[in-house]
DNA sequence: TTAAACTGTAACATTTTTTATTACTTTTAA
DNA sequence: TTAAAAGTAATAAAAAATGTTACAGTTTAA
């Protein structure tokens, strides 16, 4: 899974960051976004592997966060639900024997990790805190 | 089809500048990366709505550049084939009825555009020549 | 003047990825 | 001791990406 994850780990997390201390359901972060609790659950499990978040099971349980928004950067929930952003690769191993076909993919390679090392630099200069302010 | 487009084309038109003046074959092009020479046709179709390539149809047929490679830069190719990079967004529409899930993907979006201006940004700065120069 | 080598493109098929659901176990509070 | 929650594996369904076929149109050159 790539797609779907950074969106929906930041609204549970904005979410958590509006209800400080509160335990959240995965039926009500669940229904916030209209999406299936399972989905969330799996999600959660993702940030709790990272001590970003807490669990409690039985009733009245859920999660809530470890960490303060102000401690928590769009970037970290980058490296955390995504492996890196590229434009593409063209999805068959190209020909070895043509000269540019063979070092196409370790040139992509190079050029999206420049794009990531920037994208990162942005998101490191958002906090949680801020982005769950604009709500 | 979003993944693929980038890379598809850019193989494309790094091989187009290695043979200068010259009407390369679908076939050829595909062969380099492997690739079915109809879906070569539907990049360069692309191409051609924007007057960067021109194809010669018949016997000897074939594609070649109409600009030089100094002139295009991969910004030009990412605007070419990708509408936006995304870190993405939770697939259904989110709760009206939530304060954060109503203006959760209005965030997001503006989040990717700032994302992506700065994408814009590096790879304008990076020609089709300086691409090719690395094979 | 016709055969061969191309492009152009629509329709369809297949594969892969993403998302959703079910089913069931475990935990905890009241 | 029941109800409300998390945890998770297995499976199903839907969506997206990629690949193929088929055939019409074009050009070159023998």
């Amino acid at each position: 899974m790539i797609s779907g994850k950074f969106a929906i780990t930041t609204h549970i997390l904005t979410l958590l960051s509006k209800f400080p201390g509160e335990f959240l359901s995965s039926e009500f972060i669940a229904s916030s976004m209209n999406l299936h609790p399972v989905l969330v659950r799996k999600e959660i499990a993702n940030l709790k592997k990272k001590f970003i978040v807490e669990s409690k099971e039985g009733k009245n349980g859920g999660t809530r966060l470890l960490k303060s928004p102000s401690e928590i950067s769009l970037d970290d929930i980058f490296k955390l639900t995504f492996d890196e952003v590229t434009l593409g690769y063209s999805k068959n191993e190209p020909n070895p024997k043509c000269p540019v076909g063979k070092q196409m993919n370790a040139n992509l390679e190079a050029l999206y990790k420049d794009v990531n090392s920037t994208i990162s630099k942005q998101l490191q200069a958002i906090t949680l805190e801020d982005f769950s302010n604009k709500f």
